[in-house]
DNA sequence: TTATTATGGACATCACATATCTATAATAAA
DNA sequence: TTTATTATAGATATGTGATGTCCATAATAA
């Protein structure tokens, strides 16, 4: 139950395109050095990225990446679900099981069998919940915010000074 | 980004133990003939289980495993803190790249090194964020709210009939 | 046309989830 | 005390996905 490096690389590489004052595109040898990681791996995710329209591509010389909307309208989710995937976070494998019966309809002696597939999984629902609470979470927060807090933080250590 | 089918088991197998009219110790032979799963793995989760203190476990003639604690006190962030372990969902790999570097001090011309842990990563802080935000949730749900709600639902059910 | 840059495919490696089998230890019943 | 039963721990197997590299190709601007 980890978030994967990968994650971690987007992320920062969509902060670092985020930055106020870059008015060219970024190459992947700069995205590369600041990282910390191989060129060769980090295009990949780029390629991710670009894919699902968060980043934009320019080959050539003088290409690089550009972030393709508003760095307010890039949440945490977007990025993560592009490189993570869309699948469930929690899957009930065992929906046909007698587990489900038993809790569904112990002990009740009339057989009920009018709505067939409406016997989900209490386990998957409470899961289920849970995502979405994460989502939310993850949708409130951008790449933008993250470059605020950074400079409201640099602010108020010059203030301090 | 997902939670492995141990999960599942072990909140399944807590539901079975937690069952209200089970008076005895629950064999494995029964749990998993229930869940539909192999005794061999799901052993392996159930001593998990009762290294952590969920379950209690008898060997021996007639033994079996019992919830340790009332089932309102095993709360789902228990079961999978368990199974899959403690570690941070998500963990900033580049906390010596320039990257940090750049968003904490950029541009700063004075060099303020009197702090020197204080760099944390931001990305990291909003991810951590969002696992507290999960675990609360998963704080409030138990294995009693699940059969509590089963329980409901099977009124309901034979109510409407 | 050329140098530069991104892209996609193939491949390698490693860790981990899932799963099985077997020998052993512990316990209650006989 | 013996025996049957049940949980436990270790070794092992297997598949899948994450991580990472390398190379050939396509696209673009100078």
């Amino acid at each position: 139950m980890q978030f994967s490096k990968s994650t971690d690389y987007a992320l920062h590489a969509l902060l670092h395109l985020g930055h106020p004052d870059r008015h060219h595109n970024v190459g992947i040898k700069e995205l590369s050095a600041t990282l910390g990681v191989s060129e060769s791996y980090l295009s990949k995710i780029m390629s991710k990225l670009r894919q699902d329209g968060i980043v934009r591509a320019v080959p050539g010389v003088n290409g690089g990446y550009e972030l393709a909307r508003p760095a307010e309208q890039i949440t945490f989710l977007d990025v993560i679900q592009v490189i993570e995937g869309r699948q469930q976070m929690f899957e009930c494998s065992n929906s046909k099981s007698q587990q489900h019966q038993l809790l569904a309809e112990e002990g009740a002696a009339q057989p009920d069998r009018k709505r067939p597939g409406q016997g989900e999984c209490l386990v998957e629902q409470v899961m289920e919940g849970a995502q979405q609470h994460l989502y939310q979470y993850l949708r409130e927060h951008t790449i933008q915010s993250v470059l605020d807090e950074a400079f409201k933080r640099r602010h108020q250590e010059a203030n301090k000074k």
